[in-house]
DNA sequence: CGTCGATTTGAGATTCTTCAAATCTCGTGG
DNA sequence: CCACGAGATTTGAAGAATCTCAAATCGACG
């Protein structure tokens, strides 16, 4: 896949006309099925995205959701069918890019290996994360993780931190992340609530505290330390 | 990190005397500790290896593990420190690969990046459903999911399907895989054998009837289809 | 105003954990 | 060859976390 082009002398422009081309998706449409073979992977712009899988008895597990700024998914370039599903949460807007293009950039920028390589480790220790929270953590360090981790990342690509945040995910989305049932995250929920830890309404959650939120949590954010200094994203991005 | 050297004409030889070293670790010695920056990957040649994360308190998450054949880990090509460790389960040999030597080969190998994505693939497949197994599975699901798993990649790398197959790790090690208890582990262990599922003994597991412990599992090996024509492994390997 | 999805609450059942302790296994030194 | 000791496995009993089933309420949107 990898292959020469222009870009080997202009150096890569991910606006040449060629390369880029903006998506939108509305909530709940997929941005890849599952078993399909995706052509490109998209930078998003803007919303949520959830990947997941389920078994055959309905029961479903997401297994990773993707914020703005986030590339949705590095795993596509391999050339094995999808074993998982992507479906919008929000209305999305993304950039695509061609595997070519991306292998290209990847090979021709001087940077472009470290870079990929960050966006690898970077996914591979959210996912590490993810699978200790699923297996080691209570319901309320569950779910203060989870609050943490977006509050965090969604903090990192806007630049500022805030104690009311985006939430549009639904208590059913949150227990599939979570690996509990609906009807305990609403439990858990409330007694947070009542603690005064965080407020869950109409699409955001408000954190009067976030440090003690992130010590409920148990939360170490030096896993997310390459959302710092992402050249890849960061080039993107600001193109 | 991408460097040109003699390689580059001559192609990719990993036996070339500087290219090539061949590790050991004994059990329970660490192939990396946590917040370590390492500067090479290991392919494996013998022996198991646990990736694991753990809180203050001592709750311990295992989040992966590597048998023969696999790169262990590609995350650590990332610039930034480890937000895992990496122990040995029994004694191991691994050849180690340097950083810029990797990258050099895929850049300057013609299916170099194509191999490489396939290897991100499917380490990120295996991550996803091991998500789907802690978060959504029963605990005999979970048992009898990883026994599957651990006999599917073994089988995969020796090309053999057996009934009786190595399994070192101890029920310690299981728990802290699955997010169960020992306790609870030894009694789904007991049902199993009683139920004639799987008998683990002296390091080893029989597994009478492999399609039957799949189905109980709810286990399908399409996840692990990349281990099948994986190009840069078995380029690796086969020198 | 009606409808559908999302949230909330109750009650009882189940899975899994915790704590405690006995037994087994296997490598090591005498 | 045997005794010893440390780690690993096994069992029991009680408790806690979480789930299941059922149903009421809320809230956004056409």
């Amino acid at each position: 896949m990898i292959t020469s082009t222009a870009s080997q002398e202009s150096g890569f422009k991910i606006h040449d006309a060629d390369d880029k081309q903006m998506r939108r998706f509305k909530t709940n449409q997929y941005l890849a099925h599952i078993h399909s073979r995706p052509d490109c992977v998209f930078l998003l712009r803007r919303g949520w995205v959830i990947r997941y899988r389920q078994l055959r008895d309905g029961r479903r597990q997401i297994t990773g959701f993707f914020l703005q700024g986030d590339f949705c998914d590095v795993a596509w370039l391999s050339r094995q069918p999808l074993t998982q599903a992507f479906k919008a949460v929000t209305d999305v807007e993304a950039v695509s890019i061609h595997e070519g293009k991306f292998a290209d950039m990847v090979v021709h920028r001087p940077d472009g290996m470290t870079a990929l390589c960050n966006e690898i480790g970077l996914q591979s220790a959210i996912n590490a994360e993810h699978c200790l929270t699923l297996g080691r953590k209570t319901a309320a360090e569950k779910l203060t993780q989870l609050f943490s981790e977006i509050s965090y990342r969604l903090g990192a690509v806007s630049g500022t931190g805030s104690s009311d945040v985006p939430m549009p995910l639904t208590q059913q989305h949150i227990a599939d992340i979570l690996g509990l049932t609906p009807i305990h995250v609403n439990r858990v929920m409330r007694d947070l609530r009542d603690a005064g830890i965080v407020t869950v309404r109409a699409r955001r959650m408000i954190i009067p505290d976030l440090g003690r939120m992130q010590r409920l949590a148990q939360f170490d954010p030096r896993y997310l330390a390459a959302l710092r200094q992402h050249r890849l994203r960061n080039h993107l991005w600001h193109q």
